[in-house]
DNA sequence: TCTGGGGTCCTAGGACCC
DNA sequence: TCTGGGGTCCTAGGACCC
């Protein structure tokens, strides 16, 4: 049911280094100065989330060892991120959007796409100019925006004139503006791809568009195929609003602060993740039926373990024994830098009692009466049972996330 | 003093079944 | 008598993005 590519207006809004803007909006005195947002200031595993543009003028980057940053630009301000603060901006930004149209999709805390084919009022470049200009005046947040034909040309417009750029990319004008650029600027294409494509001479957005599609693929495999096409500005994905819903997973790390072989300690670790996944996850009225782990060592290297368990499960206890016997069955003593538990596989808990009403108590329960079999049900899942039936229901008032995963969206 | 934490999607091999 | 071909499930890992 995808509606013909050509002849939509989809808008990509972008905001230009969101907390850092966040930031300076309640503080004007931080305004034009370098300041940058990390992660585990007084620690050693500190890095860099967003900087200003002040900053990143002196080389300062996202993802940067925070004492990499004070070594490039020793005046840098540094601030401890506050989600609460990004989260209320995000959510107030996102509201601006919808005025002009419901089809707004988040796709992070600080981007998304709208889509304004149907839109009644203005031509789409006066819309962005005034959503550019209401986002600065009314929120003190700046953001650069692409219109284009579909997601992919607009996400690559916006990306080409920051801060607070509008770039408008046509379907005629690719060849002018899209193909002269390095193929590793073209979102989809990170280093490992980037490296590929270069071994079949492959440099540029125009190479990709006119490279040979067998020779691709076998390549890249499909994602090979697909990253023609969007060279060559074809994608037909919708504007889906009501994607931030759907979760696939929910997971929880942590990069200790010093590597450790202590089994008191990883223990104490894991109980911990299993928390505060098992926490989400009930916030959700989820239940995971695949648990996983991710455990870094000292070398960087880093594994995944995951156990499917016959009945979803979301209580800390259960996340945490299925975890731990992950655990301690792989490994093999190796000082330990960094532990993770994700919950895949979520299936609303009605339903998961659905299939526990069918199986797990079919046996235990043959020779009783019925009544007794439902009391027993009642006792034990009564609460979930009054939850079945409201498929999608949604919160309203998340607690804080402590990251910026798709908490800050209501759910 | 190297390199966080939240996700999504895709691939591939082996087990198992028909 | 030496063994096809397809499908699904499970697990592990890789690439990418913000």
């Amino acid at each position: 049911m995808e509606r013909p590519a050509n002849g939509r207006v989809i808008l990509h809004v972008d905001m230009n280094s969101f907390y850092a803007s966040v930031e300076m909006s309640y503080d004007p005195a931080l305004k034009g100065k370098p300041l940058a947002i990390a992660g585990n200031v007084e620690e050693r595993r500190g890095i860099i989330v967003t900087c200003s543009y002040e900053a990143r003028a002196k080389g300062v980057k996202t993802t940067m060892p925070l004492w990499q940053a004070r070594k490039l630009c020793p005046e840098l301000i540094v601030k401890k991120p506050n989600f609460e603060r990004y989260r209320k901006a995000s959510i107030a930004m996102f509201d601006l959007l919808r005025e002009y149209t419901e089809l707004v999709e988040p796709v992070s805390i600080d981007e998304g796409y709208m889509d304004l084919t149907q839109y009644a009022g203005p031509k789409p470049l006066e819309i962005a100019h005034v959503i550019q200009e209401r986002l600065s005046d009314e929120l003190l947040l700046p953001c650069s925006i692409g219109i284009a034909p579909n997601k992919f040309l607009a996400k690559m417009a916006s990306n080409m004139k920051k801060p607070l750029g509008i770039t408008v990319l046509r379907k005629r004008e690719l060849s002018e503006h899209l193909w002269p650029l390095p193929v590793a600027q073209m979102h989809g294409v990170g280093e490992k791809t980037a490296e590929k494509l270069e071994t079949i001479g492959i440099n540029t957005i125009q190479d990709l568009a006119k490279a040979d599609r067998i020779q691709l693929k076998q390549l890249l495999g499909i994602n090979g195929e697909r990253l023609k096409q969007r060279a060559n500005g074809v994608d037909n994905r919708e504007v889906d609003p009501d994607s931030i819903y759907e979760f696939k997973s929910i997971g929880n790390s942590t990069t200790l602060s010093k590597d450790t072989t202590n089994e008191d300690e990883l223990n104490n670790v894991l109980r911990k993740l299993a928390h505060s996944v098992s926490v989400r996850m009930k916030r959700k009225d989820v239940l995971a039926s695949k648990i996983f782990i991710t455990i870094r060592f000292a070398n960087l290297k880093t594994i995944t373990r995951s156990k499917k368990v016959a009945n979803p499960i979301g209580d800390v206890e259960e996340i945490f024994s299925v975890a731990r016997q992950l655990f301690f069955t792989h490994w093999k003593e190796e000082p330990i830098r960094l532990l993770g538990i994700t919950g895949q596989d979520l299936v609303e808990k009605g339903d998961a009692v659905k299939q526990l009403d069918l199986f797990s108590f079919e046996s235990d329960a043959k020779d009783e009466p019925i009544l007794t079999v439902i009391e027993k049900i009642n006792e034990k899942y009564g609460d979930q049972l009054i939850k079945r039936g409201i498929k999608g229901k949604r919160e309203e008032d998340p607690s804080p996330g402590t990251s910026f995963n798709k908490d800050f969206l209501r759910e």
